[in-house]
RNA sequence: GCCCGGGUGGCGGAAUGGUAGACGCAGAGGACUUAAAAUCCUUUGGUAGUAAUACCGUGUGGGUUCGAGUCCCACCCUGGGCACCA
């Protein structure tokens, strides 16, 4: 047998080995529970995998492994997330037809993760580019579309001018595209939507039962943004704006506009109200304004209208604005306020037009300041602004106070907190924030003026894109404008297969120049013409999950049997980039299908994890001079090359992600081809925590060879000890001696490393099996000349143990001691160890002894000792004595099986 | 600005309020070797000391506790997310 390990001798031939037996093909027997692992959706791109990828897909395989050995019946699958930007950008680049490209490209995918060891149940692999699988998302869509969750909009989208299509709001990164890194644009386009927003409480509160990490979920709960206000109607004044020729009909109409606010107890602060400049009450609203204010509004909506995103937020501080000339009242006391038109208002959230209150927040305040409008004070500031204000100062908080009643504008921070009690505020004032707040909400609502209403930040899902290499959506649009879903039979709308699909500048599909694609007859006979958007990429990922529970039905989108067995996935194994995006997609659409009855599951994902990145030295240099560094950058990337054309001093090496950009990519067929795939997997699981980033070492990875080269030397010349009878010799013997420590280790040892896969803290689990080793290595010391048969027996259990212990994470070596054992099989199929308390628990315990906590000796007592011995062993120790004498005990503590706490005075 | 993480030896990192630094990497010394590599053994937080040992040590400053890396308060640094969201 190998004395060694000497990966070149064996990894091939087990994957040969397993791939011939077809083992890690899903098994659904009766009796078993069910385990569903799942990694995310990949692209399968070009450049092939890095170990960078590795990083979740080895953990996520180590699970499942161990889960079959637990006795589940595993659900690993693997497909391709084949439709999209990514894949169409390339080909063009490329000169390619993009399926046979992503076919190839998910081709190397299968063969390096074959390679690194991963157990995936290849026969259930799909690619979501194929018609089998579309046809399905179009039918989702047709779902969706039925129940009105689907929908057709014209209105102002972000346009990304270097991809040529539109972009979620998802997919933008400071108004810039997350993908192309373009700034985006505004253009009006008629777009697909999906509801996402009825769904919006249900995506929040539905989070508190997914064991998710805390992160994620915030930053959902964040993007979702729900926020409880009231919204009321103001009224508009128009009497106030003069003389007018038909002032009496006007007067009639009593225009009136609605708010949303968070603090409703600031009501009577209101000094004047905003309206985003895209509000639609303007048109009806400023003809009869002063001319001059007319004019002025025209000019300042063509200005804003003409801004980015980008360029709304990096005018940053200086608000900019006009006043309209009119007045609305505030209902609370019947005061007349202006009325603003401002960029900072936004249309798209609340009801685009505001009350503004300039005492207590920011916004408001420095564009009251900026034009010379009056700030009431409504909330008392409480002590901790006052005293900040008066340290700034010098003066008494008194002073503070004083002076900010009288002249709220010499104090730029606005007071915003909600501690304090009202002034100001009619029959309210004095009432705290919260009292304030309830009955302010009951007056307005009891008046009928307005009501309570619960907000949310999350838009619609932008689902439309306007390129080929998509998801065709199932629309026809006949001659009068009206939409109809395909018919089911209809389905899949295919795909056409053309030469050129390069995307146009004036946001068409390239589908629309495809006659024979767009021209198509109606239900009812007449001409129409196909939609030629298609979707978005995070459509065709947000049911693959339930594919994969069924794949090749070609009656139905899965068998809801076969669902109702295998959802939720029990763990789901990706990056933490795709937090809100993908995430939030499937939770909604599994939502979706849930109430339709087509889902057993709210919730798609139970168990969530998030690898950390694995970093590589990367060469940076200095800017020189000229040259200009994008934003957040300090160093310009260079390549290896030129890197060692430099001298070390102009050259700064930093950690940075793997990426074919960076050109700091190590292979896993490198890594496989210098240490071997098992050297890799135990590297990578060891190296940090699972969802820290690691810096990757080829020192590390010889570590890992040095572990496994030392678990094949500990079988070799353990080898002569093996009874593959050992269970039933050690059955009936009471376990002494030596053979009793072995035990002990062995099944502590399959404790902590059955928990610590469990627990996803494979760093632990691995250096676990290494103190296996050293122990068992140290316990090799002594005379084992003529070893009893319980002794041989208790080491056949720790030898096989080890093995299966291992199995998950180093399974080729596994399976190549496994058969030196003389073991038919697989170590796969083996079942895992499972410990027995009795046997781990120790019968010898260390003491920690301290004297007023501080640490001073240590005792070793059995391990039923009872807490009066415990003291009594305290009290005597040598080594703690010495810090007794002369002192008085006061007191003594004692933590049973771990310490006694002697407290002297 | 707001919301989440994270700051522990030379390095990666362990540690249900209970012996800080497991395990590994790197370093030092030794064995084997003609020699080297590989392997094995010993050792390695800092300061003082021949040593026993003592003191100091988990970003900083306070606090709670018999006892704090762990809990609370304030702050600093750092990574990520959101950001004129009313």
């Amino acid at each position: 047998m190998l004395e060694q390990y000497a990966p070149a001798e064996f990894e091939a031939k087990w994957r040969a080995r397993w791939k011939e037996a077809d083992l890690f093909r899903t098994r659904e027997e009766p009796g078993r529970p069910k385990f569903y692992g799942l990694d995310f959706f990949p692209y399968p791109s070009g450049a092939g995998l890095s170990v960078g990828h590795c990083r979740n897909y080895i953990p996520s395989d180590v699970v499942c492994r161990m889960k079959f050995m637990q006795g589940c019946n595993v659900l690993h699958p693997m497909g391709f997330d084949a439709f999209g930007l990514p894949a169409e950008n390339e080909a063009i680049k490329r000169q390619r037809h993009p399926q046979p490209m992503v076919e190839e490209y998910g081709a190397t995918y299968q063969r390096q993760l074959e390679l690194i060891g991963n157990g995936y149940d290849w026969s259930r692999s799909f690619y979501s580019s194929d018609p089998r699988y579309y046809k399905w998302t179009q039918w989702i869509f047709k779902k969706l579309f039925e129940k009105g969750l689907a929908y057709r909009k014209a209105s102002a989208v972000n346009w990304d001018p270097v991809d040529k299509t539109v972009l979620a709001n998802e997919e933008i990164i400071g108004g810039r595209a997350e993908r192309s890194g373009a700034l985006v644009e505004k253009k009006i386009i008629p777009q697909w939507y999906f509801k996402i927003t009825d769904y919006a409480q249900r995506l929040i509160d539905d989070l508190d039962d997914l064991d998710w990490p805390e992160g994620i979920k915030n930053q959902q709960r964040n993007w979702i943004g729900r926020s409880e206000g009231v919204q009321f109607r103001m009224r508009v004044d128009l009497a106030a704006a003069g003389p007018d020729e038909d002032g009496f009909e006007i007067k009639a109409s009593e225009p009136s506009f609605e708010v949303f606010t968070t603090r409703i107890d600031t009501l009577f602060g209101v000094t004047f109200c905003v309206l985003a400049p895209e509000h639609p009450l303007l048109a009806r609203l400023m003809p009869h304004a002063p001319a001059e204010q007319q004019a002025a509004f025209q000019a300042y909506q063509v200005r804003t209208a003409g801004l980015s995103d980008l360029d709304r937020q990096a005018e940053g501080r200086e608000k900019t604005g006009v006043h309209t000339g009119l007045y609305a009242i505030n209902p609370a006391n019947g005061q007349r306020v202006p009325i603003f038109v401002a960029d900072y208002v936004l249309m798209g959230y609340g009801t685009g037009a505001i009350m503004a209150v300039p005492a207590h927040d920011q916004r408001d305040f420095d564009f009251a300041v900026q034009f010379g409008l009056p700030v009431i004070p409504v909330f008392e500031p409480e002590a901790a602004w006052l005293s900040n204000w008066a340290a700034k100062r010098g003066e008494s908080p008194d002073q503070v106070l004083a002076g900010y009643l009288q002249d709220p504008k010499r104090f730029p921070e606005v007071f915003s907190s909600k501690d304090g009690i009202l002034i100001n505020s009619g029959e309210f004032t004095g009432l705290a924030y919260a009292e304030a707040t309830q009955q302010m909400s009951a007056w307005i609502e009891s008046n009928g003026i307005g009501e309570r209403k619960v907000q949310y930040r999350l838009r619609d899902w932008l689902i439309s894109r306007q390129r080929y290499w998509g998801c065709p959506i199932p629309i026809v649009h006949d001659q009068d404008g009206d939409i109809e879903a395909v018919s089911d039979d209809a389905l899949p709308v295919l795909l056409p297969d053309v030469e050129s699909y390069e995307p146009t500048d004036d946001g068409s599909s390239p589908l629309a120049r495809i006659d024979e694609f767009v021209r198509v007859t109606t239900a009812d006979g007449t001409l129409g013409s196909r939609e030629t958007d298609t979707m978005g990429g995070f459509a065709c990922s947000s049911w693959y999950f339930f594919r994969f529970c069924d794949p090749h039905n070609d009656e139905a989108a899965w068998d809801p049997e076969k669902a109702t067995y295998w959802m939720p996935v029990d763990t789901y194994v990706g990056g933490a980039e795709h937090a809100v995006m993908h995430l939030l997609y499937a939770r909604f659409w599994t939502k979706v299908l849930f109430d339709l009855g087509l889902s057993p599951v709210k919730e798609p994902f139970q168990r969530l994890q998030n690898q950390g990145q694995v970093l590589a030295m990367t060469p940076y240099r200095a800017a020189r001079e000229g040259e200009i560094l994008g934003v957040g950058e300090d160093g310009i990337l260079i390549s290896f090359e030129e890197a060692a054309t430099l001298p070390a001093e102009d050259l700064q090496w930093r950690w940075a992600r793997m990426s074919k950009s960076k050109g700091n990519v190590v292979t896993p067929d490198e890594a496989v081809e210098q240490y071997g795939a098992d050297a890799l997997r135990i590297y990578e699981l060891f190296v940090a925590p699972f969802d820290a980033d690691v810096q990757w070492s080829n020192d590390g990875m010889a570590g890992a060879v040095r572990f496994l080269s030392r678990v094949f030397k500990f079988i070799a010349t353990t080898e002569r000890f093996w009874n593959p009878n050992w269970q039933s010799t050690l059955a009936f013997a009471a376990p002494a001696g030596r053979a009793a420590t072995l035990r002990r280790l062995t099944h502590q040892t399959i404790q902590r490393v059955s928990d610590d896969v469990e627990r996803f803290a494979f760093n632990t689990a691995v250096s676990t099996l290494m103190i296996y080793l050293n122990n068992l290595n140290d316990a090799l010391k002594g005379d084992w000349s003529a070893p009893t048969d319980e002794e041989a027996a208790a080491m056949s259990e720790a030898m096989q143990s080890l093995i299966l212990l291992m199995a998950p994470l180093a399974p080729h070596s596994a399976d190549e001691l496994w058969s030196s054992l003389g073991k038919e099989g697989f170590s796969y199929e083996a079942a895992w160890p499972t410990f027995d308390p009795e046997l781990a628990k120790d019968d010898e315990i260390e003491i920690a002894i301290q004297v007023n906590g501080k640490l001073r000796d240590t005792v070793r007592l059995p391990a039923q000792v009872t807490k009066e011995e415990m003291e009594q062993a305290g009290r005597v120790a040598p080594k703690a004595l010495q810090h007794l004498e002369g002192k008085e005990i006061v007191r003594v503590i004692v933590v049973p099986g771990k310490l006694v706490n002697i407290v002297v005075r």
